[in-house]
RNA sequence: CGCGGGGUAGAGCAGUUUGGUAGCUCGUCGGGCUCAUAACCCGGAGGUCAGGAGGUUCAAAUCCCCUCCCCGCAA
């Protein structure tokens, strides 16, 4: 089947990967979002969907949106399929269209719950135990598509989106995998989604990690862990940003960001409770332990986080 | 040239303003105490202070110049 591929970040690699591996799919074209200034530097980086493309000798094309500029490409190259992951844009009827075996997309979460943008941190974020991949149907709304079907996966308690991702990231190429045997084999049989118990995620805002100390324990500790590895969840440190990375529940009480114990870690009152510093970053600084980060940074206790 | 912090012992930092014997916490090694210990006491090792046979000076971690690297913000 020729097979035309749309994703652009990390995550997408392993599925694309995967179809590139198949005899079943040839992969003949790759589009992705277009290069970014990233870092200090702003240097223009193509995403990772890019450079592995390139690596395979695939050819990618790029559009700052698809519906505009890409559909007569789109249609010159005759997909048989056209599979999306993390793509970033919406597609339009006209190329939905186009592959007479239709546009299938893997979603990170077990839909109809957490459609959008960022279902695997919203899962953490919520202290979810379990979520999965869905792959469906692609249509003209935000992961609204058909299900094909969808396998689900443990998130342990310590677990951070960043963890989460690499381990959907693998399961999406396992999925993608059956699915496109499903598909060759004519073995389709779709689900639609039950609307009413469908939930939306949008963009994660950095405005969104800052860690409010009145909230309770394991909610901060899941914010830590949602926003881990990116935006990552951040106080303050007499006035300046003091990123939080890993972090557990902890006992103690204390007046809301309170920092009620140094011993050998920090330990941080807040509504129920306190919660426990394991990894932080103040600015300029390299991320360390809590204790590390003690040793050199006299921070006595009764000092409050957050302004 | 987007803004800013930083590079000093294995780790994290102070010392730089006001040049003048290289310091702190931890780790490490040795010894002691203890039923015992990640606890406590005593002692030791470990640093060309990012680099430049640079500049100034009687004297530079410190002041001036150049280069490299790390990080926060912004995007």
């Amino acid at each position: 089947m020729r097979t035309v591929f749309l994703g652009t970040p990390e995550f997408a690699v392993a599925p694309l990967a995967r179809l590139c591996s198949l005899s079943l799919t040839e992969v003949v074209a790759v589009v992705t979002n277009l290069d970014k200034p990233a870092g200090r530097k702003m240097i223009l980086t193509p995403p990772p969907v890019k450079i592995f493309a390139q690596s395979k000798g695939i050819p990618v094309y790029q559009y700052k949106s698809i519906r505009k500029e890409g559909v007569e490409d789109m249609r010159k190259l005759r997909p048989d399929l056209m599979i999306t992951c993390a793509f970033g844009q919406i597609l339009s009827e006209e190329i939905l269209d186009i592959p007479p075996l239709g546009v299938y997309n893997i979603h990170g979460s077990l839909l109809p719950k957490y459609r959008g943008a960022s279902p695997v941190q919203h899962a953490v974020l919520c202290g979810d135990k379990v979520t999965g991949i869905t792959i469906m149907k692609t249509d003209v709304g935000v992961d609204t598509g058909d299900i094909l079907f969808s396998e689900s996966i443990g998130i342990g308690d310590d677990e951070t989106s960043g963890d989460v991702f690499a381990k959907l990231s693998a399961l999406g190429a396992d999925c993608i995998e059956k699915a496109v045997r499903l598909i060759a084999a004519g073995n389709v049989s779709l689900t639609p989604q039950d609307d009413s118990a469908a939930t939306h995620t949008g963009m994660i805002s950095k405005a969104d990690a800052f860690i409010d100390f009145t909230d309770g324990a394991e909610l901060i500790v899941n914010k830590v862990r949602a926003f881990n590895p990116s935006p990552v969840a951040f106080t303050l440190l007499s006035g300046q940003p003091f990123k939080i990375y890993r972090a557990l529940k902890a006992e103690g009480k204390g007046a809301c960001g309170e920092i009620i114990s140094v011993d050998g870690g920090i330990t941080v009152a807040c509504k129920d409770g306190a919660v426990r510093l394991l990894s932080v970053q103040k600015a300029g600084g390299k991320v360390m332990d809590g204790a590390e980060f003690l040793r050199g940074n006299k921070i006595p206790a009764g000092t409050v986080l957050g302004k």
